[in-house]
RNA sequence: GAGGCGCUAGCUCAGUCGGUAGAGCAACUGCCUUUUAAGCAGUGGGUCCGGGGUUCGAUCCCCCGGCGCCUCACCA
């Protein structure tokens, strides 16, 4: 009777309209939900049935005439249950074979193990506790084998919430990402750590290189900036006192989207005085490989087919070093930017000579260099000039202490020993603020509060920061960090959703 | 931002050398009281991403646009 017969929806909602008049309320209020469905089957002993009620969403439905089986999902699990005429009386049972796949509803009956050999709930009484109008993909399963599984990438990002229903795999891997965000906490407070929340908005730009989001306050009159850092926020907290600090939140960055990026990501820094990079190098191996043996029970983990051994101590190589032992180029002999442009163009780089000798340097490494890392590998000592919050060795002041991470070819980590000269600090900002006027516009801003806090002294302190979204690949094998952020971003797709 | 690929039923996908479309699952109707990718019989369901062009006729060919994916560039 419906405008569009056939129409699911309308189907349903005319299902809806036929219950109000009965006087049933598709979408009580309140369910007295007492068992999770884990625990029930858990607890299952076939000699001693008990009485049960949970709830969750109808999985699926398997009607024969006057009996049926089904499955009702929860958080924690799924089980079957049984409903017959005979025992639940022929009004509710017919009321019954009206819900559909996805509907929630709560189960109450008697446990017991069916001819099969299945862990079933024997129904009483079953309750409508919110009618799904939408359809929901059907996905099944047999013997660990997914058919037609839900797959359709945007559908998936844009309706997370079906894709989080139907999809076993979305849901483990976002449990994952909670679980390990958790013994990221966990870990950093064993270690003395102290969370801490610093500003998302900030009137100066620094702390990385990247473009930044644009904002505005009304009532202040001034454009602010969305964080592509804490960094410097954090430092000041050293400066102020608190010796082992960490941020876990989002950066933002106006930069492309591709599957290793999206413009918000999750990052942990680290902060902890009286440390240097090469404290921070340990605290990082200890991290990654505590948590892979808490979930996985081993530091050898599978990833795209590959298997990644984050058995410590993971190798270390120098910035210079590692560029010669690959590409036979050696950019700590070369003198001049022009000799690094020609270096670069004989291994078919395309390069020119204002980018500079370490601009060019850090090229090749990123075009030639970074995805032969597979294992974990700390690539440290970097130039000077590509790190502008960075400390320089005693001895060598052109080179920093400083490292990146690589683990399957992509940078995970970034550290280094904070440089706590307030001199030298402002040197290396105004030299970032120059480039920002010559058109640079990942360059920083000088913050001159910054500079202030250094003058009341930063003790010598070692810095961290891992990106999150990335280690979560890793953990959970995927290769687009799309798949590690419930909701990332994408265009409106400009029609009305339903 | 550039190039390549894709977009067909609620989902997963066929297909039309240009004559306005089909399967499986889901839905609806009937049968079925231990099924589990339940089964059997029948039915309905589509602006074939949008707009324009070519054509007697376009879902298909051409152009423009939208969204997604992949690769590249920037970046973590």
């Amino acid at each position: 009777m419906s405008e569009k017969p056939g129409d699911i929806r309308s189907q349903r909602i005319e299902k809806i309209e036929k219950m109000r008049e009965s006087g049933i309320n598709p979408y009580p209020n309140r369910y007295e939900r007492k068992d999770r469905i884990a625990d029930v089957v858990a607890a299952f002993d076939e000699t001693k049935p008990v009485k049960v009620a949970v709830a969750g969403r109808i999985k699926s439905k398997r009607v024969m005439g006057k009996a049926s089986f089904g499955n009702v999902e929860d958080f924690s699990g799924s089980i079957q249950f049984y409903a017959a005429r005979d025992i639940m009386g022929e009004e509710e049972y017919a009321l019954y074979k009206t819900h559909d796949l996805g509907d929630h509803v709560g189960v109450e009956g008697e446990t017991f193990l069916t001819q099969k050999g299945e862990i079933s709930i024997k129904v009483k009484k079953l309750v409508l506790l919110s009618k799904c109008i939408q359809p929901l993909p059907v996905v099944k399963e047999k013997d660990g084998q997914v058919f037609d599984e839900f797959s359709d990438t945007e559908l998936k990002y844009r309706h997370r919430y079906v894709d989080l229903i139907v999809n076993q795999k979305t849901r483990k891997d976002f449990l994952m990402r909670s679980k390990i965000v958790s013994g990221i906490r966990r870990f950093l407070e064993e270690n003395d750590f102290l969370e801490v929340e610093t500003p998302m908005m900030h009137s100066v730009v620094s702390g990385a290189a990247a473009r930044p989001f644009v904002t505005y306050h009304n009532t202040l009159d001034m454009e602010l900036f969305l964080r592509i850092a804490p960094e410097l926020y954090l430092k000041r907290l050293i400066v102020g006192g608190f010796e082992r600090v960490f941020e876990m939140n989002r950066n933002f960055r106006n930069e492309g989207i591709d599957t290793r990026h999206n413009p918000e990501f999750t990052m942990v820094e680290i902060y902890q005085a009286y440390a240097d990079y090469n404290d921070m190098m340990d605290l990082t191996e200890r991290l990654f490989t505590t948590l892979a043996e808490q979930f996985f029970g081993t530091t050898d983990i599978p990833y795209q087919g590959e298997t990644l051994s984050l058995k410590g101590p993971w190798r270390r190589v120098r910035f210079v070093d590692a560029i010669k032992e690959v590409t036979g180029i050696d950019f700590s002999a070369i003198k001049s930017p022009a000799e690094a442009v020609s270096a670069a163009r004989k291994i078919g780089l395309e390069v020119d000579e204002s980018m500079g000798i370490w601009k060019i340097a850090d090229e090749v490494l990123g075009e030639r260099v970074e995805k032969t890392f597979q294992n974990p590998t700390f690539l440290t000592d970097y130039p000077k000039e590509l790190s502008p919050l960075s400390k320089s060795f005693e001895d060598n002041p052109d080179y920093v202490e400083r490292f990146e991470l690589f683990i399957a070819g992509r940078e995970m980590a970034n550290a280094f020993t904070e440089l706590n000269d307030p001199f030298d600090q402002k040197e290396r900002f105004e030299g970032q603020s120059k480039m920002r006027d010559e058109g640079d516009a990942e360059a920083m801003m000088i913050d001159d509060d910054y500079i202030t806090a250094l003058e009341y002294g930063l003790p010598p302190t070692g810095g961290l920061g891992i990106g999150i979204d990335r280690l979560i690949m890793l953990f959970v094998d995927t290769a687009s960090i799309k798949d590690t952020i419930l909701f990332p971003l994408l265009r409106p797709d400009g029609q009305q959703d339903i």
